[in-house]
DNA sequence: TCTCGAAGTGAGAATAATTCTCAGAAAGGA
DNA sequence: TCCTTTCTGAGAATTATTCTCACTTCGAGA
């Protein structure tokens, strides 16, 4: 909150996240937000989506259909996970197995990078794409 | 070319790539193909590099800026490569270093995840973002 | 060679996600 | 309290992409 202020839409928004903890597109916040307060408009859920984003409290995805997705970054650093995304359906599968062994190689990778690029390294995203278990 | 003509479009499409093998918007194929066809409209270029997506001539990605790149696939196997995004000036970086032990640590992790959730793996993506060279 | 149907096309309209504009509201400091 | 800055909703505007439709091209078979 460095000379932010904490508004109802803003709050509002933060809240929708920690109910709802997942890979949240636009849409969907500015839906579940209008629920409770119906007068929270679009734009300014886009617009602090973008702010929450810039100041590094959610993260933003993009999973390549089309509109981005959203997710509390605390969230996603506690359980930290990434994504596997079904390429017929949509379904995006979370995974945060070996994360521990997946950690330690892309934070090699990111030093070496880093330093060879001259690459200043902040976020990475993994993503695999393939078919989910009911669309085999 | 599986049921699949090939047209002069299509055939002016594909020499874009193989003249400048990079991750081009739709736009960009478009504009460069207009210089040597300029009857060739927007709409064929979207269709054609869907086409060759399915087909899997070539790769699609999305960097999150709002558009999607392409790239041909087998300048993307031969010189395998990732890439890292400048997420001021939007710049994308490839890189093909420690492709080797990359790729067979993500295979790896493919193998593991496909078993666990039943998931068929076809693709993954990786992006590095943070600030280039120049944007530091 | 001619004919027919499927595949491919250009142009512009239509769509969908996102951003912009603008006038008004709220909030915090002097 | 007043004033300046921040924030807001509503709808218009923008941008990438897809759709529609009438027309062309191609290729297989008669």
């Amino acid at each position: 909150n460095a000379g932010f202020r904490l508004t109802l839409p803003r709050e509002a928004i933060l809240n929708v996240f920690a109910e709802n903890p997942k890979h949240l597109s636009a849409e969907e916040v500015f839906l579940s937000v209008h629920e409770k307060y119906p007068g929270v408009g679009l734009a300014t859920v886009y617009r602090t989506l973008d702010l929450l984003t810039q100041v590094g409290l959610v993260f933003k995805f993009d999973f390549g259909d089309g509109k981005s997705r959203y997710e509390l970054a605390s969230e996603a650093v506690k359980g930290h996970h990434h994504h596997m995304v079904c390429t017929r359906c949509g379904r995006i599968v979370d995974y945060s197995d070996f994360m521990e062994e997946e950690v330690k190689f892309i934070k090699g990778l990111e030093a070496e990078l880093s330093k060879k690029h001259n690459f200043k390294i902040d976020k990475h995203q993994i993503h695999f794409y393939g078919l989910c278990e009911r669309c085999q």
